[in-house]
RNA sequence: UGGGGAGUCGUCCAGUGGCAGGACGGCAGACUCUGGAUCUGCUUACAGGGGUUCGAAUCCUCUCUCCCCAGCCA
């Protein structure tokens, strides 16, 4: 539903669909198709068009298909099915039991094919692959015709079938469009539209000994499923030609290809081949791995399924390249979970503070707001005791100029507890690195107020020793340093950052998250948002950080440190 | 050098003959029991040259730059 708060996107391609609507092309349907290869996960990129073609398709109230482009057996596996399918559904979209695949159509496309050869618009080829190379020429040279292009109607049936059947060698022919090797567009020379491949498939099993190529098989399949408006990649462009050729020369169902330009995300990569090359190389835990811009990996690191379709909204659609700053996705997912996640105090890098005048073996719970965005999230008890732990990098024994946090002498806010100076500095007599602070606490400031009205400049989180909870956390940065990996070096992996994962092993949680559960997310105050992690176990939570908050005193210190 | 596309703030997207706008980022400030959130302000762009027009990002023209295509991958 349309409304003022909520308006659908606009872009050229919701344009061009009002017009044909307007003009009641396609009988004022509207119908879309998300067609992944199984042979990979699907990533941000993929969002992007999920949302694109769903999302057009619930605007227009019309239907958006799944289908698996399944027509290279070589390459694709029923995992992958399994991770699209549930990667979809996550995303938020559904397409009831319209769940099809090209090699549903395996049949009918061979009587396509078939049909083409009657009409003489294609012919089985002998050329060997080098050979088929040969005479495609190049790109400003003519190609030549193949020596087998005037074969008879019945002699190619006649073939066809037995390239069919399996009695051929793969490689040994090919069944090619004939169509003008003189084109300017070389996908119009001839183009492959059948290999022998001798291997089994998913689905078909052995049924098939010949599969068809993309461009012959899409059209096609678009034109069975009654498709109004096929959307792809601008890399598609030139094959437009060839997709309207084939359904001309028979005569069938005519969907309209569009073509958007595909997503680039700084400091990731996007494409099937490179992000299969860090799975197989392990240079990632898997395809989930927290820092892969997979569907799967952004869930796993904590992204939300809202927070991911706002930004595929907010990239908009065109036909230039572009890349699109991360940033925008991290402020995408920091904007959802400010608003839904319940905040808990952790301790990521633990110092001791012995409040040295709260006495020995005393506790007491404090309240706590979980979320100061959304009040009806509730309140919580945090137990305060004598021995605390705080953030190391929230004392600094001889503080830079504008930190305001705890250093000798100094009061600070522990956060809905108490005012407390440090008195006190334990050092390591070997290292000289502080290993305890001794500090005093104010009774008057219990909750957090001063009766007197003093301000403090500075609220910091803290966990009690004894109640909190060990767990591990694990920090994430981009996995590449640069925008575009391999911009500079032409070899993206030059470009991993060697910090991109960072494990914390001994961090303190509040106890209030000895029931969180795998998925379970969180803002860390101070820290930025977490969530629980699967490897998390009887033996001990583990966090992953989505993303940090943002975080003014560090930016004033890197500008320091710069002048 | 063949064919197909694309050039608007740092980034992404609008604007389709009438004051170039939004978002992210950055910078500055207000507020704050998260140096969070929120709010306010500022910042910067029509690839270039000609032309048409009272008026051009938009129309015409020439030029430049970038992307894609020579898989029996999709």
């Amino acid at each position: 539903m349309s409304t003022p708060e909520t308006p659908y996107p606009s872009d050229f391609i919701r344009e061009l669909i009002r017009e044909d609507l307007k003009n009641r092309k396609f009988d004022s349907r509207v119908h879309t198709r998300f067609p992944p290869e199984p042979n990979g996960y699907l990533h941000i990129g993929h969002a992007k068009s999920i949302c694109l073609n769903f999302g057009i398709a619930e605007e227009f109230k019309g239907l958006c298909n799944l289908r698996f482009d399944d027509t290279n057996p070589a390459k694709e596996e029923v995992e992958y099915v399994k991770s699209i399918k549930e990667d979809v559904k996550w995303l938020g979209f559904g397409w009831d039991n319209r769940e099809y695949y090209a090699s549903d159509y395996f049949e009918k496309l061979y009587g396509y094919a078939v049909d083409l050869i009657k009409k003489e618009k294609a012919y089985v080829c002998d050329l060997s692959a080098d050979e088929i190379r040969e005479y495609r020429g190049t790109l400003t040279e003519p190609g030549r015709e193949s020596p087998y292009r005037s074969r008879s109607v019945e002699e190619n049936i006649e073939l066809f079938e037995k390239m069919r059947k399996g009695e051929l060698p793969d490689g040994s022919r090919t069944l090619r469009a004939k169509i003008d090797m003189k084109s300017g567009n070389i996908n119009m020379r001839d183009p492959v539209i059948y290999r022998i491949m001798r291997a089994d498939h998913h689905r078909t099993g052995d049924k098939w000994r010949i599969y068809p190529m993309y461009d012959f098989a899409h059209c096609f399949s678009d034109s069975i499923e009654k498709i109004t408006h096929s959307i792809c990649t601008l890399e598609f462009e030139d094959h437009r030609p060839l997709y309207d050729w084939f359904l001309e020369q028979l005569n069938v169902y005519h969907p309209q290809q569009i073509e958007f330009a595909r997503l680039n995300l700084s400091h990731t990569v996007l494409s099937k081949r490179k992000l299969i090359q860090l799975v197989q190389e392990k240079h990632v835990s898997g395809w989930d791995d927290p820092r892969m811009p997979t569907i799967s990996g952004l869930r796993r690191r904590g992204y939300t399924p809202e927070s991911i379709r706002n930004f595929c909204e907010r990239i908009g659609v065109a036909k230039r390249d572009s890349t699109v700053d991360m940033a925008l996705l991290e402020f995408c997912i920091r904007e959802d979970l400010n608003k839904h996640t319940q905040r808990v105090m952790a301790v990521l890098r633990p110092l001791k503070v012995v409040i040295v005048n709260y006495p020995e073996n005393q506790a007491e719970e404090l309240d706590a707001v979980n979320n100061p965005e959304d009040p009806g999230m509730g309140t919580r008890k945090v137990p305060f005791s004598r021995v605390l732990y705080i953030e190391k990098d929230d004392f600094r024994e001889d503080p830079p100029k504008g930190f305001f946090r705890l250093s000798p002498g100094k009061e600070v806010r522990l956060r809905y507890a108490y005012y407390i100076t440090c008195t006190g500095v334990v050092k390591d007599k070997n290292t000289g690195e502080v290993t305890e602070l001794q500090c005093t606490y104010d009774p008057a400031t219990r909750g957090g107020d001063s009766p007197d009205g003093r301000k403090v400049r500075s609220t910091i989180h803290w966990v009690s020793a004894s109640h909190a909870i060990e767990a591990e956390v694990r920090l994430y940065d981009h996995f590449f340093t640069r925008p575009v990996p391999g911009g500079e070096s032409n070899d993206f992996k030059t470009d991993m950052n060697p910090k991109s994962l960072e494990s914390l092993k001994s961090c303190f949680v509040e106890p209030c998250l000895a029931n969180a559960k795998s998925g379970d997310r969180f803002q860390f105050e101070r820290m930025g948002y977490f969530c629980v992690d699967p490897d998390s176990s009887d033996k001990g939570l583990v966090f992953n950080r989505t993303v940090t908050l943002r975080d003014t005193w560090a930016r004033i210190e890197k500008a320091q440190k710069k002048n």
